[in-house]
DNA sequence: ATCAACAACATTGTCAACAATGGCGCCCAG
DNA sequence: CTGGGCGCCATTGTTGACAATGTTGTTGAT
């Protein structure tokens, strides 16, 4: 349905990793002759894909002006976290409707690893099976359209959610949340799939809002 | 938060609007000297306006083959509504939370204009109360990122809602459900107002998914 | 008659130069 | 010392020409 073309990396792609891996910062000038001079192409391709991040929310652009990347207030970023979890439920609840059995008991590994990365005190290797987790949740629930726009919403806060990951404590107070989704896909209920993804995601957001509190910003 | 810029029409929102008028159909290529000619501007611009309008999902490009309207199929429809439902939820629920007194009078004033609409038949004036609704909706939930992507989505969609308003019948079926909409809102009642917007967008997806079938396109 | 190689065409991709715009600093008057 | 006006500079916007690519129609051999 939607281009699986595994089209070769544009530039396009390139300087959006760049920007979520934190190589140009919330507020930095995007010129497109530097720019041009980095990636080694014209400023014609440069320009495309200032356009093209622009229409994703991670560059803002203002004409004659030139293009800065997008800065994301504590507020803002709620709110793509709110709409992450509506479109989340959806897609945990499209799983638990669909899943192959195969699919199932690959969860309920996810799960295990992670209980296994708590223990053990690995949050690196837990932040990569949270992101596993839900990412085979977006497959698996074949919702094309939901999972496209919780990508760009990821990219988005991307700089939120990268600060949340250093908070002490969470994982454990994650994990559970985690397990809850999975025993509900694995059971084929959709309603409590979309209710345990919902209370996952407005958990994080209650983090982030507390978080913004305290740091004054919002 | 967002740029409420009202900045001036741009090629882009040009070719947009001709696209959602049907000015352009599915499939149609959009070659990029013809474009320019038409909208009397350079190629540049076209260029820029279609890599735009492709991440929107309303463009298909291809390198070095151009670019076509975009085809949405009938199961595509289905869950582009199916992500609007789940972002309406959210935003009547935040609406039913925030909005203010005048507010709720007003949204039961367009309930009634509604009422009267169907009673005397004016299919024509349900519709654009339809939208209003809707729009003002989205307005008082405050919710700039669910309002932006449920824009888009209705977008791209727009060639099969459009197919749906000259269903027979359909106003008397969903005034009922917009009612509940509204009650909801004016009573505060978040989870309500949710569980209505979301009752009500299934349904309007439920008369897609039963559409399609009989025309055997999805 | 069929198919492969090829050539001409249509279209997109890229590049460099030029025009237009907006910001910044300088100069000068008060 | 301060504030308004003016000109320069950095940067974006636009244009036109050229290169690269894909497609289509044609030719010639089997």
């Amino acid at each position: 349905m939607a281009d699986t073309t595994h089209a070769q990396p544009t530039v396009t792609d390139a300087l959006r990793a760049d920007i979520l891996a934190g190589r140009f910062e919330p507020g930095d000038r995007l010129l497109e002759v530097a720019l041009s001079e980095h990636y080694a192409v014209g400023r014609a391709a440069i320009r495309s894909a200032l356009v093209e991040l622009t229409t994703e929310g991670l560059v803002q652009r203002q004409t004659n002006r030139g293009a800065v990347v997008r800065r994301i207030s504590i507020e803002e970023a709620i709110q793509i976290n709110e709409a992450r979890a509506a479109l989340e439920s959806l897609i945990a609840a499209k799983a638990a409707s669909i899943a192959t059995a195969e699919e199932r008991v690959e969860l309920q590994g996810i799960i295990d690893r992670m209980r296994a990365a708590v223990a053990e005190d690995r949050g690196g290797d837990y932040s990569d099976l949270n992101a596993l987790l839900h990412r085979r949740l977006r497959e698996m629930g074949g919702h094309v359209v939901a999972a496209e726009l919780v990508d760009n919403l990821r990219n988005r806060a991307a700089h939120h959610q990268y600060r949340l990951a250093l908070m002490p404590g969470r994982p454990g107070q994650s994990l559970e949340q985690h397990a809850s989704i999975v025993d509900a896909v694995v059971a084929g209920d959709e309603d409590g799939a979309a209710e345990a993804m919902r209370v996952h995601l407005l958990s994080v957001i209650d983090v982030l809002r507390r978080w913004g509190d305290a740091s004054g910003i919002g």
